[in-house]
DNA sequence: ATAAAAATCTACGTAGTGTAGAGTTTGAGT
DNA sequence: ACTCAAACTCTACACTACGTAGATTTTTAT
């Protein structure tokens, strides 16, 4: 191997690192699924990457820290996805849209979703990027909020308070229902997306 | 000591055991609330209720079934105080005695209630008895949709989903709130008092 | 070709869990 | 008052999983 990379060689081929790293993580993800958080052990991830627990360690300092790194390797996904948000602007059909988005990210992340949350207690790093995540869609459900004609401020029955309580409906909401099936998501997305729609004063 | 009690002895003093377990329950929940169940370690427990380890393991098994038992202790004053709910035919008046009654649980029972919404996943026993008690207060919360015209029924749109959605709502709101201040608590009613009133109907 | 950096390994120290089995206290029946 | 079983408590141990140390091999850059 070795081609030399004439001029645009900054970086080099990927390091040999890079490619264990996202190894680990991936091994990581499977064994939540299979086995779940407190049941994984650092032995088992290590012996799914192919390598030893000792090795492992170069790559991250505990459990921990790998799953830090996987929920943040996912949440950079969402982020991306979120800026790429659909800027309707009438407020029943930015709902609905946001809705369906939020379907698509429990479906396809749901498991690291629920693993963040769980431990967002215990691991401080991961409880303050699932605030910020919180926060985010917090801030976009007050904006969707005003502009469907509800007071802005901080009254409780006023646009931020209420769309906070509105998010966390969704997040308990989702989280238990991506536990059951696929069906069950989308019918606690309807039933989140009524009870918005309604909060919002568009009953008709 | 040992007055022989004439008569009415069919259950003799109380058991020297029956202290101790009380003592391991108190100890575990001061515990919980000084640092939390992670870094609680059986030993402290133990030292709390001044007994050894050894001792502790004669009482319960393993460290969950102390936790475990001591949220079944809490659980069933909820199931108590809820017996007791009142029976107010007004849906508006009703709505607002419930959340008041919500806000006293979580203020005296907070700590031991977010703990058992924490180990739900890991420790299926806890996870058992947190999904009744959600299921009761659904339960509620349905017949109080239903008695101010929501459609009874399944559909997303219609009695009982509504009501699953704003129980994980408030629980989600006061378990995030419980943990400020007590401030934070009354403001989280309120605010899911004037979504559950809207979602209601009630609108005026 | 060589030396630094990157990656990997084996071996060890530690903390916390749960179990075994022996010893002590309590109390109800005689 | 005596006794025996149940209730209770202890010390000691085995096991698991974590995280660290330090030696060793592989990669990469020059």
């Amino acid at each position: 191997m070795s081609s030399h990379q004439p001029t645009r060689s900054r970086r080099t081929t990927e390091r040999k690192g890079d490619v264990r790293e996202r190894a680990i993580l991936d091994t990581c993800e499977a064994l939540l699924a299979e086995k779940g958080y407190e049941a994984m052990t650092v032995g088992d991830i290590a012996q799914g990457a192919g390598i030893t627990r000792g090795a492992l360690y170069f790559y991250f300092g505990s459990k921990q820290e790998v799953v830090t790194a996987l929920v943040a390797r996912t949440v950079e996904h969402l982020w991306e996805r979120s800026r790429a948000a659909a800027r309707t602007d009438e407020p029943r059909e930015a709902i609905a849209a946001a809705m369906r988005r939020t379907v698509e990210l429990w479906t396809e992340h749901g498991l690291v979703m629920r693993t963040a949350i769980d431990l967002s207690l215990t691991v401080p790093e991961i409880g303050e990027l699932w605030s910020r995540t919180a926060d985010a869609f917090t801030t976009a459900i007050t904006a969707v909020l005003e502009r469907a004609g509800v007071q802005p401020g901080t009254e409780p029955d006023q646009a931020s308070p209420m769309a906070r309580a509105l998010c966390w409906m969704i997040e308990r909401s989702f989280y238990h229902a991506s536990q059951q099936s696929r069906e069950d998501l989308r019918k606690a997305s309807s039933t989140c997306e009524h009870i918005w729609k309604v909060s919002a004063g568009l009953t008709a």
